[in-house]
DNA sequence: AAGAAACATGAAAGCACTTTCAGTTTAACA
DNA sequence: TGTTAAACTGAAAGTGCTTTCATGTTTCTT
């Protein structure tokens, strides 16, 4: 009858004409068990194709580690550079790795409720998320923070902030006074916004070098290839468009390259670029950029989650990872 | 009484004065519960430290919600987006993803013996990674192949022969004689070689229309920028140099493209290229290309597996996934 | 204000095993 | 042959949770 099922105990019992309890104590202490008797069983689960499943769970959830991801669902590359960081270091290990993708601010919500309480995780990262006090609270497992910062909670924290100036000083020092910035707008209210950060840097390195920077300089697309060369050639066409372009992101950088390729201008002789995160692409491109070293905030990530695993005393860990800037050849 | 042990759901219960399924209904579908009854449960929940057990839910449920994937490890571009449709899907359905990267033979193996004791998942996806008939057998769970077909399994297919046929069709139509392939020899034992399907489907079509194609065209490079792009400059270095290149990779016909700028090769015009899968680099590169459809293969598993799992009676279904030619402006 | 519709909750029946307890065999021994 | 201890084995009572069904309560119609 339950032919192709998944078999149970009862099958198992029913095929060798036996009792469950029987089967039961096969499994569990074979030497209570009469040798004839056992064969018998054995025989039966092997044909069936048995296998317990509750010893199976259990040692599962032993043997094992568990670790969790919550990530926002990742069209933008950089989120799967860091999420390869992580599953690098952890196929190491021998952790499984659990991915929750947020899609809205619902969801994200909906993951702090549940996740401490039935994930059954060992441990927990947290990927350029914003988590609310409250939530941390509710937190029962060692979790770390991806580009967010946290009092109570290791992080691994990026310092936008200066990866803005950094951009800025480059191209100042490279003699440019007229520096526009291109940054996204998408900016889901479940999600961080990197991207503020780094104008603000931006602006203030700009301040301090007595540059100014004129409000037609500071624009926003939509995180597409289409609309940011949109309004990479709307700043390009300007009466007086900019001699530099600092992309908040490689991907948007890349939107500008190509809208300055469209209208021959030559980079980096009429325009420099700029941009940020080092993805694969970059280098493909050649794009001067800012390094956020993306792999290895993943890596990191999970260094300090399983320190806190094996030893839950070790204390709270804060980490500045460095940016650095690769010059390549668009500026 | 239970002081200090593992309080279950009847603890809970007892604390709040309400019965066990209001407690399971406060963690399963908290809107069905009165906001008022439910905080006392919370509160309940908080004080006592209670943790529902995974075993014991499963077990009633008679599932996991949990389906595991079995991956090469992604540094491939094109495992990512794969496993982003993969990803999006399974979020919908609220089931947890859980991600087994291979890096080796042995792993891959090691994997293939322990998740149907162990993995606790629903269901399965092995996605561009061979599985041998033993293997196959030991499954006792639903499982979905991509890229690699089987007759007892269901599986989403690509026609890797008929891609590299398009290519040749299109680059033959456009008039080029003088065509290469470009593939990469990254073929760790443990992975599926596409790359071999595409350039024998290259090789016929070109074959029946008559069209020679000299060894010295059919050139293989690590997959890596620098060296698809060191093999791509001899390629077109060569006394009788192609006019066209087929990369079996958007990533290699990215390295192709570069290559040819470097040495002031205007592509179209002196220079066709042709890659394969589609990327979302290849947007941005405004390349030519095969579509794989990456994101609907990942899609599509899911949707055939989730449908097995719902009614396991469901036949087993071996899908071909159309590939297109995408027009842009490399060839 | 009566009846319908919508909500909120609890009782109880699973789910797939494990374990205790008591009954039945069997084998050994006088 | 009759006892008896040892060895087996099955019935049944858990295990912790979900879910259906039925019963009470509210709230909404008209």
């Amino acid at each position: 009858m339950n032919n192709h099922k998944n078999p149970t105990i009862y099958d198992v019992a029913k095929r060798s004409g036996v009792s469950i309890s029987t089967i039961s104590r096969v499994l569990n202490s074979p030497d209570k068990v009469n040798a004839e008797t056992r064969n018998k069983v054995l025989d039966a689960i092997d044909s069936l194709g048995f296998i317990p499943k509750a010893e199976a769970r259990a040692r599962a959830l032993r043997q094992t580690g568990r670790i969790g991801v919550i990530t926002p669902f990742f069209t933008a590359p950089s989120f799967v550079q860091r999420l390869r960081g992580i599953a690098a270091a952890l196929a190491k290990e021998n952790f499984e790795l659990v991915i929750y993708t947020v899609e809205t601010a619902a969801h994200l919500e909906n993951y702090f409720a549940s996740i401490p309480l039935t994930g059954n995780l060992d441990g927990l990262i947290v990927m350029s998320l914003p988590i609310s006090d409250a939530n941390v609270k509710r937190l029962n497992i060692p979790t770390v923070l991806i580009e967010y910062p946290n009092e109570t909670l290791s992080c691994v924290e990026i310092d936008d902030v200066a990866g803005g100036r950094i951009a800025a000083d480059y191209l100042i020092k490279k003699g440019h006074r007229r520096i526009a910035f291109l940054g996204d707008t998408d900016l889901p209210e479940y999600a961080i916004h990197p991207v503020g950060q780094r104008l603000s840097g931006f602006r203030q390195a700009l301040a301090e070098a007595g540059i100014e920077l004129p409000e037609s300089f500071v624009r926003l697309a939509p995180y597409t290839q289409a609309q940011t060369r949109q309004v990479a050639a709307e700043l390009l066409n300007l009466p007086q468009p900019p001699t530099a372009i600092f992309a908040a992101t490689d991907f948007q950088a890349l939107g500008v390259l190509k809208a300055a390729r469209q209208l021959n201008i030559r980079v980096p002789e009429q325009l420099a670029v700029v941009g940020f995160d080092d993805l694969d692409m970059a280098e493909y491109a050649d794009l001067t950029t800012i390094r956020q070293h993306l792999d290895e905030s993943g890596r990191l990530a999970v260094e300090i989650l399983l320190g806190r695993i094996a030893d839950p005393s070790r204390p709270v860990q804060h980490i500045h990872l460095p940016l650095t800037l690769v010059e390549r050849e668009t500026a």
